[in-house]
Formats: C-alpha cells, structure tokens, sequence
DNA sequence: CCTATGACAGACA
DNA sequence: GTGTCTGCCATAG
C-alpha cells in the first residue's frame, strides 16, 4: 500500500501546466518497473481521492484513454492548464513534462540500459 | 498458492 | 505511422 500511497502523492505534486508519464511517476515512487501499477490506481481511484489524473501521460507523450472514454475530457483540462495538446492527443514532453531533481533515477537508467542491450 | 486485471513501455517488423 | 509481442508487478479475489 506504500507505493501507491507514493503514486498518489506524486501525483498531486505535478505542478499545473506540466505532466508526467506513468513510468516516470512509478520510478520516483521507487519501483521503475511499476507503470503498469501507476495505470492500475489511476483506473481505481483517481474520482475518489480527486486526483489531477489528466497531467499523467503516456511515455510516448500521448493520451492514453480511447476516445470516446475520457479522451476528451483530458485534453480538456489540459488545454485549461495551459499545455497544449495535438488534435491526435500528443503532447511535447520537451516541452511540458515535469522535471523533479533526481530525475530520472539511476536505477531506472540502468534498467534501460540493461533492456536495450547493455551497453 | 493461483489467476486476472491494469489509462504501461520498449523492441521490432 | 501501425500492430504484435514480451516483460513487468502491485493488488484483489
């Protein structure tokens, strides 16, 4: 329960204007592996614990949500944010994605690394 | 113990 | 760009 205490968390700590990617909000909370979990609590709980649940994205810089199932409603609120979004739901992560210090972590790097091929 | 779920991510064709 | 496949793992039942 201690990570998902942290997701939430980190959550509502991306600051308005700018998003995060699921794996990015899963490795600060300590488990770089853990996007799929990110998804999962978003899914359950972002109504009841009002979550700003339309600053997390895809690690693409995409919206995840089908449309017709929230698509709409989070491009919404982002372009309230002031973060613009592509009519395919892109959004430049140059551009607007949350840069807390310390990442991206270490560990999280040497995950990749070891995924593409240790190099 | 097991299985299912999940708004994922990366590699590759 | 699309689609498929694999790895990932906390949580619920």
């Amino acid at each position: 329960m201690e990570f998902e205490d942290r997701v939430k968390d980190l959550i509502r700590a991306i600051p308005r204007g700018k998003v995060a990617t699921y794996a990015q909000i899963a490795a600060l909370a300590g488990n770089y592996r853990g996007a799929r979990q990110v998804a999962r609590v978003l899914h359950a709980s972002s109504d009841k614990d009002r979550l700003p649940w339309q600053r997390v994205i895809s690690s693409r810089g995409a919206i995840s949500l089908p449309r017709g199932r929230g698509f709409a409603e989070q491009k919404r609120r982002l372009v309230g944010e002031g973060v613009a979004v592509s009519r395919a739901g892109r959004v430049d992560l140059a551009r607007f994605q949350w840069e807390p210090p310390g990442f991206p972590s270490t560990a999280a790097r040497e995950y990749l690394r070891r995924l593409t091929g240790e190099r």
